[in-house]
DNA sequence: ATTAAAATTTAGACAAAGCTAAAAATTTAT
DNA sequence: ATAAATTTTTAGCTTTGTCTAAATTTTAAT
């Protein structure tokens, strides 16, 4: 398998977690950053491979086989993120262009190494959950800080939008993941929402409070 | 530069070590597994970049750019090996086709990290000097085991062949780096070398004497 | 000094992965 | 139910890196 094609299989993992139907050339096309022709190609040769079920004008869809390929993927690129925060100084917004290279190279002894090294991790450094090496994923209990009803508790978990620029912006307000906040208020206006951390009290916006998962407390 | 340009410019560099003058197409060829048709090919795309000095029929030669290229491949390639022998616990023979592959990852901050987190290893596992981030490369005083004369001792420090087969066959005479050495007797007949290491007592052929790195004591 | 052999380069093809422009199919709007 | 708009596919071209076969240059042998 080349790179090209393990981006693929991660792409369209991504794409058809919530959705259970065939994704769209376009979609495909939107997060792999190039032409919709380019990927009618890929597909077809995935298509080739059994990896992807693939009908004309009908969208792409993975086939078990290339699920556990993508998964395995995404495994790596995870663990090597953990790496790169615990061990090599990295902070949680420059870790992702790097593991996106990492996440290439073949070797089952190292990543199981790898796994063994960072005493079996669950999570990333984004709180999304590691894949064992069966591909089997422990989905944890989590919801958008958005959902939490005033007066209610949660803990940092993780970040839906996983951009640099949000990671950063969560950077300056001191917001990192184990973090324990309090809702204070929702304003109906805007559905920002005021929030309660250490001997703090912060607003953040609809957005942020949509991007950034809690677990209940 | 792709991997495949650096993989040529590290081939370049292996093989005019010793030799002052150009290299020769076919040369190139042999160590890189191809055709001398492909090697034409890259080389004058190498001469294009100016990493390469390069005269139709007159071999090739890297210039003082490409050397530096090379030498940092080397440098991240030999950082990774011991990476993976020290926290992975890979074994001396294992290392070398993982490290092809990390080599090519690109990322400054990486490799420095790497080199910290390493504590700034001089040696990889074969004991090959690790270039530091300029490119300078600390030559140790070593010379082969088959030079030593009768009743002279040595540590072992390196070999000059890395094949899985030749460091495996050290593995099973119990042939480490470190381990101290004396040479008891040299037979004439086939140059091999009777040495005595801790409490036991054993015999290499002239081919293993010639491949083994020692550091005289 | 020719000729033969070996090394090197060129020419032409191919696969992977991308692109643009045009054609075909599907979806949406009237 | 047509027509218009959108989506998707096809056709043809490009680049990288490889190959084989043929041509050229250099080196070695008579
Ligand atoms: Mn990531
Ligand atoms: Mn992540
Ligand atoms: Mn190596
Ligand atoms: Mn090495």
């Amino acid at each position: 398998m080349t790179l090209s094609e393990e981006n693929y299989l991660k792409a369209l993992y991504h794409l058809a977690k919530d959705a259970k139907e065939a994704v769209s050339t376009n979609a495909i096309a939107e997060v792999m950053e190039t032409k919709a022709s380019s990927v009618t190609d890929m597909i077809k040769r995935l298509s080739e491979k059994k990896l992807v079920k693939y009908k004309r004008y009908q969208g792409a869809k993975l086939t078990e086989e290339g699920k556990l390929y993508a998964v395995n993927v995404i495994r790596k690129h995870r663990l090597w993120e953990v790496f790169l925060v615990e061990k090599l100084n990295f902070s949680w917004d420059e870790v992702h262009e790097v593991a996106e290279q990492l996440e290439h190279i073949k070797s089952d002894k190292l990543i199981e190494e790898l796994d063994v090294f960072l005493d079996y991790p669950s999570v990333d450094p984004h709180g999304d959950p590691i894949p064992d090496k069966h591909g089997n994923i422990q989905p944890l209990p989590k919801v958008l800080l958005a959902t939490l009803k005033v007066g209610e508790k949660g803990v940092c978990v993780g970040v839906k939008n996983s951009s640099k620029e949000f990671l950063q912006y969560l950077d300056k307000l001191e917001i990192s993941l184990g973090n324990e906040l309090t809702v204070l208020s929702k304003e109906p206006f805007d559905n920002s929402v005021s929030i309660g951390m250490g001997n703090t009290k912060i607003s953040v916006s609809s957005l942020t409070a949509n991007n950034l998962y809690v677990k209940k407390v």
